[in-house]
DNA sequence: CATGAATGAGATTTCATTCAT
DNA sequence: GATGAATGAAATCTCATTCAT
């Protein structure tokens, strides 16, 4: 179990950074310390492990999502939590949320393959999630009134972005979460007073 | 030049749609309606080809955002023009503008090649524009005291996630763009009282 | 068109000689001349091959056997003729025939793979053939009555039996054929007396 | 011990139906239910196992077929026997026989291989037997006069020919064993009277 | 006896690239 | 300008075999 974990994680690292086609199975075994062939014992080839990490990977991430649903504080704060929740998730494995977010746009156009098929579910996630939380919120006057549909479009946008910037090591500034919550809460959250 | 500008258009199309390491010479030649070896004739090579693309595609995107930098309405108003300019580009050119922002992760390591050199210019730009425009914008006071590095790094992460939901045909919404400035508008400009 | 029929030629020989699984794209690309990437540009594959010289051998060896049902000599002549034509064609092409008659039993497993199919339709076609021979010689008297069946099952084996010996270099003798036919004839025409 | 038959039983089975080299160490000890290496725990290799089923299979052949060399009846009898013994063979041990009977042409080129040293055994068997008996039925007038040597060849590619149908399961006539029986007694043996 | 894990050798296949025409 | 034919290099994958347990 301990060599498979580590076939795992290199492949996690690799595919993350270099994309499925460019990691040969060479790098990922080398990176594993073990020889090509060995990856056909653990998994069935290259793919089953590309499969296998991507699964894995939207399963932690939709469990974190799916407790955000629990969880009852004010709308904002429900955004808040989203947005609170990806950053922390790109802290702990900035290579898996990158994996989620960001691969294979190469596969989007074969809606059967398992990866176009997980982007699609984080995607209607989030819009279910976005679209409830900014109907209620609107309905009972928390926030403003906003064109629901395209500010949830928004949101995901401004997400995924933050996401794959943070991913590609592209910017690394400690109070950006709290920016981009407080942008929002601007925009969304009506003046008290 | 007829038949160099059909392998360009192929090129583009494919390397945004597949990454340049999963498109072959064989797809964009066939493609472009020629024998793989004529593209050796017009470019030296698949490297070549994707070099020349790049460089052109961030060339008329630098041009476009040069011309931004030139006009002189209020603070805001150049971010409402920058968030335009975008949109504008992924409509009329989808395959480029998702190249441009979105290419070459893998190669993101190597900051010698000329794609991450791209990317890192198109990233230094905006955030000098942006910088620019908001220092000045909270000296005028035109906009609200926000911090300055965090703000811009959100607003490019915004920006270059609505350029890829668009170019991976993942949304559609037409009034998005207006969605989106207006966010930024209640988030960034002062209530005139 | 030179070099794709001395791959041809290769693999008719190699194929014979060793069977599918046992033959290597290095030693027909070798055997032709070639490096192993230029089977690649002249067939799928090393399957595509092997079925496209099946499928060229059985269409002769197909031509062949319907040219003998337009002759019309007696009963056992057509016999005589068949026979004729199964050691007439392992002159010409010994390996050729070989691999009509005796490969892929691995195969015949599954039904819907074109070897399983040749060699069907070969039985097939030998057992009309034998069928309507045996029929009407019996009613014409040209025949003793034998189990029609059985002695088409028998005539078959024995066919199929004497080219496998020749392909396999087995045995040489000049004579055989003739012997061959006066066995049969022995045992199937009635004696004028 | 019992493991050790399975494995046998698993190898005969497999290599009748694929030959030796479309069969897989892993196929043979799956069917057998054991792992890859226990295999080389009762022989010394894929190639042992193999060379242990060929020669204990040809063992049992030769041994029936010495039997029949001590039965005294007449000389037809004596080749009747010989059809019989292979259909019974085959019916008692089908993979058997089909194994004794047309494996390993790819080897029939190293004369030193176990495999054509068996086969040309065998096929020196069936000559010396079946020109024995033809000789002396000839000379004492229970044959009529036919080209020995032809003859022999002709009987042999049939029996062989027969096993293979049968052994590939093209055919599964009741009677063609008594068929082909009378078939050769017409052809060779003299009318009385 | 048996297995989980691993590997060296080698097979098929892909692909960017070249070259003669 | 363009192509048919070919190739070197490398990628994925298979398989008989080994070894520690």
């Amino acid at each position: 179990m301990n060599k498979k974990q580590d076939l795992i994680k290199a492949g996690i690292r690799l595919f993350a950074a270099q994309g499925f086609d460019s990691t040969t199975t060479l790098q990922i075994t080398k990176e594993a310390g073990l020889t090509e062939p060995s990856l056909y014992y653990h998994f069935q080839g290259k793919h089953e492990l590309f499969t296998y990490i991507l699964n894995t990977t939207f399963e932690k991430y939709f469990a974190r999502m799916e407790s955000l649903k629990n969880e009852t504080p004010s709308r904002f704060e429900k955004i808040e939590n989203l947005i609170d929740m990806h950053f922390q998730f790109v802290y702990e494995m900035p290579d898996e949320i990158y994996l989620a977010v960001s691969t294979c746009p190469a596969r989007l156009k074969d809606p059967e393959d398992m990866c176009a098929k997980n982007i699609q579910k984080q995607r209607l996630w989030l819009i279910s999630f976005l679209t409830d939380c900014l109907d209620t919120g609107i309905e009972s006057n928390e926030f403003i009134k906003v064109p629901i549909e395209e500010t949830v479009g928004l949101l995901i946008a401004m997400i995924n972005g933050l996401v794959r910037q943070r991913g590609l090591h592209l910017e690394n500034l400690i109070g950006i979460k709290e920016t981009a919550v407080e942008f929002c809460r601007r925009s969304l959250v009506k003046n008290k007073h």
